[in-house]
DNA sequence: GTATTATCTAAGTCT
DNA sequence: TAGATAATAC
């Protein structure tokens, strides 16, 4: 068969696997999407039905882009009628189906992590508690983590050892809040991201028939990045499967990074005790990467304690070694990286496109974007603020939400006053309370405002006039194409000519533009073929707005797939490829963060996270850090990031090594530094505090090229306490203490400025001056 | 009820 | 720094 001759023997034997349980083991740049894309063409080639596969991916994209694979694999659009995308829209979409069977009607609003927060602060505000003790992200964090759990709000209050976690930390009443958030969801027709899986789980386990009637419609279940899936996850998976146990699984434990959010990675690993005839494949070899890459990669894992033993390899070409650099400011940082995109550019012919520049941070973006715009490259941010959570177009948003869902008192709230229309707070207020008492929604309340005499007579009025025009827009909800209907309450609620008014400045500009290009895209939307032959329906607004809240910018479709650079994090970063690839900001407090140093469990993470980040790389990686940062509008210093000095020397650039250092240095200039940009409450002047910074003129950004005037290995022994040394970058120092043997022996040099660093002897190439 | 100003606090990763 | 919220004046 055709299809199978362009795998490998492995790839081959996991495809040909179709009937059973199995697990694909597949190391980074093995073809892992390849497989399942093969996998289920094979499947289709066999005469399976499309209707019958259920194939979850990681992203939207993911899934449109197999997709799209498959249909030429197979060379028919048959592939459009399998089942394919994120648990969460795959599930949503299943939900609607089925919500009356939940009590929810199928026109329910999926709340996104601004909503829940916006819940979650009135009802501590309602309760009276701090939120500086109850922090509103926590209390989240903690529902969601029970909810993967599946964990419900009634079980959470009779666990004894939850509570009592609660109650230790002084937040005695999170279960109460559990409650109530709860309350307020149903009340609002509304489910969080992880009520879509745990109101699965639910369907599923309540109600024996849907359960069957999936069952028998699905035959075949495919599911990618298995190593990310959390609890409730994992259970849907194993009861729809349950009937055939055709399942697949795809994963990499080594590239887990979302523990954070409840993946759970026993789920890989425990997959042949739940399956007794599990078939095991691994794929090992490494297809995208030269051996630098791979060889690195694998020795920045190797530290990991936690893991599933695989040796991954690659018959590519050695390559260029791994290029570090250290810059003094996070914006030298940025015009460092851009430079080098440019050499990189005209030196390796490149495009644009090839060159990702991955962080950590979100925040990092910014010293990146400016100096990419100085040199005139274009590119293109992922994540950060996307494009929906911009306060325009969630506004826009709100309208069209309450629209299909009445009882959405997070979208009525947003604009029951936006446009002012004279109903302020203390009126707000007062509906909510009211509300409350008699436990309905806001909705219900106001549309009969007429029987009662809590506001005043003028604000009723103004109120009622508000419930009339949002009902007249209800009335076009099946009548009217999404843009028709969109753009009428763009226009009727006012938002539109308030807009087009305040664009007095860039900002507003810009804030009407975006609102344009969402009726724009929605426009787009509604002349779209539905898909269905021959379906002379028009495409309604429910439809448009149906998963729209798990709509990422990733999942963009890539219309303008013009030349840019990638910006991104790392962990958006997953599964993507690039032939050139920048990770930047490698420094402790931020890679790894802060934040995860606690635990070891955490620390794993981090490296897991940078083992992903060196894997997107093709050809080359560049690898930088910073000596100090902005952050709060502060400058900190920082220190090269631990993950460094775990870097195995023959796969790094030469001239570039003496870059690394352990990641103990002297404590003394830390907390001056902290105790000078901290505690003060006037800052170094920026001028003062940066005396490095030049006007990225590229003369003196980065030593990347500069000469290697360092001593030979053995000359590294020779180093004793007390000798003078010279080094590249810090100058002269003495040499104050000398600890570890071969490999790991560093010293602490004593430098000019009165500062101390602990160097590898093995990279930091220090000229001895005097013995 | 609304507009303006002052003060606070946040940036860890994502569906 | 910047956005969100609180305090204040109108």
């Amino acid at each position: 068969m055709s299809l199978l001759e362009q795998l490998n023997d492995v790839q081959q034997d996991a495809v040909k696997n179709t009937d059973g349980p199995s697990m694909i083991i597949a190391g980074a740049g093995s073809g892992k999407t390849r497989v399942l894309t093969y996998k289920i063409a094979y499947l289709l080639e066999k005469g399976v039905d499309p209707f019958n596969i259920m194939a979850l991916t990681f992203t939207n994209k993911a899934a449109r882009e197999m997709k799209a694979r498959i249909e030429q694999l197979v060379s028919s659009t048959e592939a459009r009628n399998v089942w394919m995308g994120t648990f969460h829209s795959i599930f949503a979409r299943i939900l609607r189906i089925e919500a009356e069977k939940l009590g929810f009607p199928s026109n329910f609003t999926i709340y996104d992590t601004d909503d829940s927060k916006s819940i979650i602060k009135k009802i501590l505000k309602e309760l009276q508690l701090d939120d500086k003790i109850y922090k509103p992200k926590q209390i989240l964090g903690r529902i969601s983590s029970a909810k993967n759990n599946l964990i419900s709000h009634i079980d959470y209050n009779n666990n004894p050892e939850l509570t009592q976690v609660d109650k230790d930390s002084g937040k005695g009443q999170l279960g109460q809040i559990y409650t109530i958030y709860q309350e307020r969801l149903r009340k609002s027709s509304a489910m969080d991201f992880d009520d879509l899986l745990f109101n699965t789980n639910v369907l599923l386990r309540d109600h024996p028939d849907v359960l069957i009637k999936y069952q028998r419609r699905f035959k075949y279940f495919l599911v990618d990045e298995y190593q990310d899936t959390n609890h409730s996850q994992y259970l849907i998976v194993k009861r729809l499967a349950a009937q055939t146990e055709n399942l697949t699984v795809v994963g990499d434990d080594a590239q887990s990074i979302y523990a954070f959010r409840g993946a759970n990675i026993q789920n890989i690993l425990n997959m042949n005790k739940d399956y007794s005839d599990l078939k095991t494949f691994k794929l090992e070899q490494n297809y995208r990467s030269t051996q630098n890459i791979v060889g690195i990669a694998n020795a920045i894992i190797r530290n990991n304690k936690k893991q599933i033993k695989k040796t991954i390899w690659t018959d590519n070409q050695m390559g260029e070694k791994i290029r570090l650099s250290s810059t003094s400011t996070d914006n030298e940082e940025g015009s460092n990286v851009a430079r080098t995109i440019f050499e990189v550019k005209h030196n390796e012919r490149a495009n644009d496109s090839e060159f990702a520049i991955l962080y950590r941070t979100n925040a990092q973006s910014r010293a990146m974007e400016e100096s990419l715009r100085r040199m005139n490259i274009r590119y293109k941010i992922y994540g950060g603020l996307s494009f929906y959570s911009r306060k325009e177009i969630k506004d826009l948003l709100a309208y069209l939400r309450l629209v299909i869902n009445k009882n959405d008192s997070e979208a009525l709230l947003r604009v029951i006053n936006y446009p002012k229309r004279g109903i302020g707070q203390t009126s707000i207020d007062k509906l909510r309370l009211e509300a409350d008492r008699l436990n309905i929604s806001l909705w219900s309340l106001i549309e009969n405002l007429e029987n009662s005499n809590i506001l005043a007579k003028s604000t009723s009025i103004r109120i009622i006039e508000f419930v009339n025009m949002i009902k007249s827009f209800q009335l076009d909800l099946k009548t009217k194409n999404a843009y028709d209907l969109a753009s009428a309450v763009a226009k009727g609620s006012g938002i539109y000519s308030t807009m087009y008014n305040s664009r007095d400045d860039d900002e507003g500009v810009m804030r009407f533009e975006n609102m344009e290009e969402l009726l724009s895209g929605i426009k787009e939307f509604s002349e779209e073929e539905s898909g269905e032959v021959d379906a002379p329906e028009i495409r309604t607004l429910e439809e448009f707005m149906q998963d729209i809240a798990l709509h990422t910018d990733a999942d963009d479709k890539d219309k303008d797939d013009g030349e840019y650079v990638t910006l991104m994090t790392i962990h958006a970063a997953k599964g993507l490829e690039f032939p050139y690839v920048f990770i930047v900001g490698m420094e402790e407090n931020l890679f790894p963060s802060m934040l995860a140093l606690n635990s070891r469990v955490e620390l794993e993470e981090e490296r897991r996270l940078f083992y992903v980040a060196l894997t997107r790389g093709e050809k080359r990686v560049f690898l930088s850090y910073s000596e100090s940062r902005y952050k709060w509008g502060n400058l900190q210093y920082s220190e090269p990031s631990r993950f460094l000095s775990e870097l195995e020397p023959k796969f790094i650039d030469d001239q570039t090594a003496d870059l690394i250092m352990s990641e103990e240095t002297s404590k003394t200039t830390a907390k001056k530094v902290n105790k000078s940009t901290t505690k003060g409450k006037t800052p170094l002047p920026k001028t003062k505090a940066t005396p490095k910074t030049t006007k990225s003129t590229p003369e003196n950004l980065t030593p990347i090229n500069r000469e290697s005037r360092g001593v030979s290995d053995n000359q590294a022994n020779s180093i004793k306490v007390g000798m003078e040394v010279f080094h590249d970058r810090f100058g002269r120092g003495k040499v104050e203490t000398i600890e570890g043997e071969g490999k790991n022996k560093k010293a602490t040099v004593k430098f000019k400025n009165n500062t101390s660093k602990v160097l590898l002897l093995q990279f930091a190439k220090l000229r001895i001056l005097k013995q």
